[in-house]
DNA sequence: AAATAATTCTATAGTTTTATAGAATTTTGT
DNA sequence: ACAAAATTCTATAAAACTATAGAATTATTT
């Protein structure tokens, strides 16, 4: 087994290791976003990856180390595209637009460590859920950190529950992004227009609004 | 076992055993929706339901049709309730709140079924869903027509994609339905109130929205 | 009350699965 | 080329789980 503190003529081994733990990663990924976590078997896992079954307790101690490792490599990306996209200096809109676009951008490229995220991390003991709580947490606030933007540049209605709208929003993409990866033939583009759209103008005619308006 | 066509003189008995079916889907859904389908025992609903995990067999053939039965049976008052709200005659705001609050009341009541439909229905074989999704599609193209009606009186934007909204609803309903079962801090007639907003609304001051317009 | 039917129980066969130990092989460093 | 370290393999122990058979019990009918 690899350790951090070896050699410096180690760590070529190191790095052999690091990369063969990532091809890991991403085969349970694949299997555990297939049939599930308890669905899977060690075994699946292994021959995605053509090894033994019994190898593969060389990269995870457990299987329940393993869904860890997925839901934490899964969102990691994640943060940090919320954060670019956050940071940049550009109208609401098109901030919306390039989050959603971020969000649904991954299911289709098919990122399944994402969907294991969003859908196996509850059998997860809560004492292996720490880092990926923390994950969460801070995309969702990086998002709420938009909205209010968004609230005080005069663009967004300042009567909106940011928290309730982050959630929602990631709710919106999830449920559409689990309908990207089922099916192909749904235009990438098109859903995340419409997605946009849906978040930022709702479905009523604006003249019928008036009962709205204070 | 009891079958449909017995003389008329065990019809109490017959009545009897379909109870307590309705017992065994419940105990099902409920350790379902905890565990998921496949880290769920058939002992952990037989215990759920007070009897042994031999005698579960009595109600279900395998624990494969148990999750067919929980899923089917989750769905029924889903459809029948939105029958119900798209023939009445009210005014669209009320409807789309009418919906809201039946598919989010639902997940409060911790109506198992329903998640575990949500959740775990993929983990079926495919010929083993086609009640499953000849209910959803229902649902779905009744939450349509609701949508098309509100069009052709004019309440709503005429460039929406019907399709495209009825699914977005269903999601974010299915989303925060999640949280509300998680949750029991968080209240239901607010959530209910936000979602219907989120949908009519959209997050955009009506002010701004001049480039949207034709 | 006896006979029949329904329900539940016990025990278990037969799989499947996780995880480990130690041997075998491959890779890397000297 | 040799030694050491890393990686993979084989084999298996131990545990867990589904489904079935047949006995035992309880409820219903005659």
């Amino acid at each position: 087994m690899q350790s951090a503190d070896k050699p410096i003529t180690l760590q070529i081994a190191n790095r052999k290791y690091a990369r063969k733990k990532i091809v890991a990663i991403e085969a349970a990924a694949l299997v555990f976003a297939e049939k599930g976590f308890h669905g899977a078997t060690t075994q699946d896992i292994a021959s995605e990856m053509g090894i033994q079954q019994g190898s593969l307790y060389y990269y995870f101690k457990s299987k329940e180390q393993a869904l860890q490792e997925v839901c934490e490599y899964g969102f990691e990306n994640y943060v940090e595209r919320m954060q670019k996209i956050g940071s940049k200096e550009q109208p609401f809109e098109a901030k919306m637009l390039a989050i959603v676009t971020s969000h649904l951008s991954n299911y289709r490229s098919k990122n399944n460590a994402m969907k294991v995220h969003n859908d196996q991390r509850l059998y997860l003991p809560v004492e292996r859920r720490a880092l990926i709580k923390k994950l969460g947490s801070e995309y969702r606030e990086l998002l709420e950190g938009v909205l209010k933007e968004g609230i005080d540049e005069g663009v967004l209605r300042p009567d909106i529950d940011t928290h309730f709208i982050a959630y929602s929003i990631i709710g919106i993409c999830n449920s559409w992004g689990g309908n990207l990866v089922r099916d192909d033939a749904l235009d990438l583009f098109e859903t995340i227009e419409q997605c946009s759209d849906l978040i930022l103008y709702g479905t009523l005619i604006p003249t019928k609004r008036n009962k709205h308006e204070k």
